[in-house]
RNA sequence: GGGUCGGUGCCCGAGUGGCCAAAGGGAGCAGACUGUAAAUCUGCCGGCACUGCCUACGUAGGUUCAAAUCCUGCCCGGCCCA
C-alpha cells in the first residue's frame, strides 16, 4: 500500500535534521498509510521559495501512499512565533491575515493532489478549531500538561530571554498552540506525524507531548535542515527580494532564472532535497553534470521540474523559451512570435518614438538602473545593450534599430533584460 | 534623575574648523576572464539640467569668510551612579 523505504529515501537526500525514533518511525511509514501536517504561517500573501520544502515534503509522502494536511496557520499567524527570531514581531491585522491565508491557500494547492482516494490531500486551517476557544478552556486542556520549564528549555526562548529584546508572553504562548493544532488533527483526522524546518522541532515535541498527555498515544515528528547556500547568504533571497511563489509578485520566467543562475556547489545539493526524481536517476544526472559543469544540467533540471510544478508546465516552457531566445543567439534573428513569448516574461516599458532620445531618462523610469546618474555611469561602463550590441555614450536607444517594428531589447550586464515597446 | 560616552553614506567604520560627497572594509553595479557558475583582476558606487550645481554626517538653532568637525537646546542609544 505504501512505498517502502520512504524515512531512508529522504535520509538520503539530505531531508531529516531530527526525528523521534528513526527505527519505529520508519516501520511505522512502511506499514501503513499515515496523516502528515506541514504548517505554513500567512506572514504575507505568498509563499516564497523558502516554503518548498514543506510542500515537497508532503508531496513526497502523498507520492508514497500517505494522506498530507497542508495547514494554513490563520490562528498562529495571529501571535507570531519566536522561532528564528532574534526581537518580538509585529502583528498583522485580522484583515490582512485573513487575506493571506486565502492567497496562500491556493498556493498550498498546487503540489498536493486533492482528488487522490485515500491519499487525498486535505487542507486546514488553525483558525478553525483554535478561534472560538475561550482563554480558560484553552489553559485547562492545553496549558495544564506543558510546563514552562519545558517551554524555558527551547533555545529559541533561552536566546531571547537572554537578549535585550525580550519576548513577550504572547509569543511565548506560540508553541502551545501549534503543540495543540497537533493535538487536534491526531484526534480528528488521525495525523501521527509533523514536519516542519529545524526551527521547528521544539515546537513539534510539544505536541507530541501534548498528545501523549492528554491523548495516551505516540506520535511522531521530523524536520528538514535548513537550506543554506555556499556564500553564506539566506536562501532564496536575491538582489530583488525574496523568491515569490505568486506569478505576480515573482514571475516564472524570474523564478527559472533563479534556479537557472544558482552556483554549482549549491545545485548540486539541492537536486535531491527539490527534485522528485528518484536518487539513481539524479546520482547519474548529477555525474553527468560534474562531467560538464558549463552545461548548467542541474539548474537545467531544477528550473524546469520545480518551474512546472509551481507554475505549470505551459508557464515554464515559456520560460525557458524566453530564457533561449535571451541567452542564445542574436536577438535581431529572433521571430515575431519568439519575442512576444519574451514580451511576456521579461518586464516590459511601453514607450512613444519621440522617448528614444531621452535614454538616461527611459532607462532609470523603466527600473533597468536606480536613477539617471545610474545610467550615464552604466552606459560609460559598457553595460547596457540594445538589441545585442553596446550602447556607447550619445546614442539614442533606437540607434540598433527597432526589432519587427515593435521592441528594442536592453539588456544591462550579464543577465537583467527590459523590453521597451512602441506605443501604436 | 545625576554622570559619562556615543549617534557619519545600504551596513560596519575613520574623520575633531577649510585640502570632505567624506579614508578603509563589506554589500551592490559594470567591465575583463568564463559557463546565464565560483574565484580573481579593473572601474564605479548621493542626486541632477554632470568640467557645474543641489542635498547630505541624529535634530533645531548659533559662532565663523568657512562646520561632519566649535557652542546651545532637544531626541535617541550604551555604560556607571541613584
Amino acid at each position: 500500500m505504501t512505498q517502502k523505504g520512504l524515512f531512508d529515501d529522504l535520509a538520503a537526500r539530505g531531508l531529516i535534521h531530527d526525528s523521534t525514533d528513526a527505527a519505529t518511525l520508519s516501520a511505522r511509514l512502511d506499514a501503513e498509510p499515515i496523516g502528515i501536517y506541514v504548517g505554513f504561517d500567512p506572514t504575507a500573501d505568498s509563499l516564497h521559495v523558502g516554503h518548498l520544502l514543506g510542500q515537497l515534503t508532503l508531496r513526497r509522502f502523498q507520492l508514497a501512499g500517505h494522506r498530507p494536511f497542508p495547514l494554513a496557520g490563520g490562528a498562529t499567524g495571529m501571535v507570531g512565533d519566536p522561532s528564528g527570531k532574534s526581537e518580538e514581531r509585529n502583528l498583522l491585522d485580522r484583515d490582512t491575515l485573513q487575506h493571506n491565508v486565502e492567497k496562500i491557500k491556493n498556493q498550498l494547492s498546487r503540489l498536493l493532489d486533492f482528488s487522490a482516494g485515500a491519499t487525498s490531500a486535505t487542507l486546514v486551517n488553525n483558525a478553525d478549531w483554535t478561534a472560538q476557544i475561550t482563554a480558560l478552556d484553552f489553559l485547562r486542556d492545553v496549558g495544564k500538561y506543558i510546563t514552562v520549564n519545558q517551554m524555558m528549555a527551547k533555545e529559541s526562548v533561552k536566546n531571547r530571554l537572554t537578549s535585550e529584546n525580550g519576548l513577550s508572553y504572547t509569543e511565548f504562548s506560540y508553541m502551545l498552540l501549534q503543540a495543540n493544532d497537533f493535538r487536534h488533527l491526531c484526534a480528528t483526522h488521525n495525523v501521527e506525524l509533523q514536519m516542519g524546518g529545524s526551527d521547528q522541532w521544539g515546537n513539534i515535541t510539544a505536541g507530541i507531548d501534548l498528545i501523549r498527555k492528554s491523548m495516551s498515544r505516540s506520535a511522531f515528528g521530523a524536520t528538514w535542515p535548513l537550506v543554506t547556500r555556499s556564500d553564506g547568504q539566506k536562501f532564496g533571497k536575491t538582489a530583488g527580494g525574496a523568491v515569490w511563489l505568486d506569478a505576480q509578485r515573482t514571475s516564472p520566467y524570474q523564478f527559472r532564472q533563479f534556479w537557472m543562475q544558482m552556483p554549482d556547489d549549491d545545485a548540486v545539493r539541492y537536486v535531491p532535497q527539490f527534485s522528485l526524481q528518484s536518487l539513481d536517476e539524479l546520482k547519474s544526472v548529477i555525474d553527468e553534470h560534474n562531467g560538464a559543469p558549463e552545461r548548467r544540467i542541474v539548474q537545467r533540471l531544477l528550473a524546469t521540474e520545480i518551474t512546472t510544478m509551481v507554475h505549470g508546465a505551459d508557464a515554464a516552457r515559456d520560460a525557458e523559451a524566453a530564457a533561449d531566445i535571451l541567452f542564445g543567439a542574436d536577438p535581431t534573428q529572433a521571430s515575431f512570435e519568439a519575442l512576444n513569448v519574451v514580451a511576456a516574461e521579461v518586464p516590459t516599458t511601453v514607450v512613444g518614438h519621440d522617448q528614444f532620445d531621452d535614454v538616461f531618462g527611459l532607462l532609470a523610469s523603466a527600473g533597468v538602473v536606480t536613477s539617471t546618474s545610474d545610467a550615464r555611469r552604466t552606459i560609460a561602463q559598457k553595460g547596457i545593450k540594445v538589441n545585442g550590441v553596446v550602447l556607447e555614450e550619445g546614442q539614442t536607444l533606437a540607434a540598433h534599430g527597432v526589432l519587427h517594428d515593435k521592441w528594442v531589447l536592453v539588456r544591462k550586464g550579464k543577465t537583467t533584460y527590459h523590453l521597451f515597446e512602441i506605443a501604436r
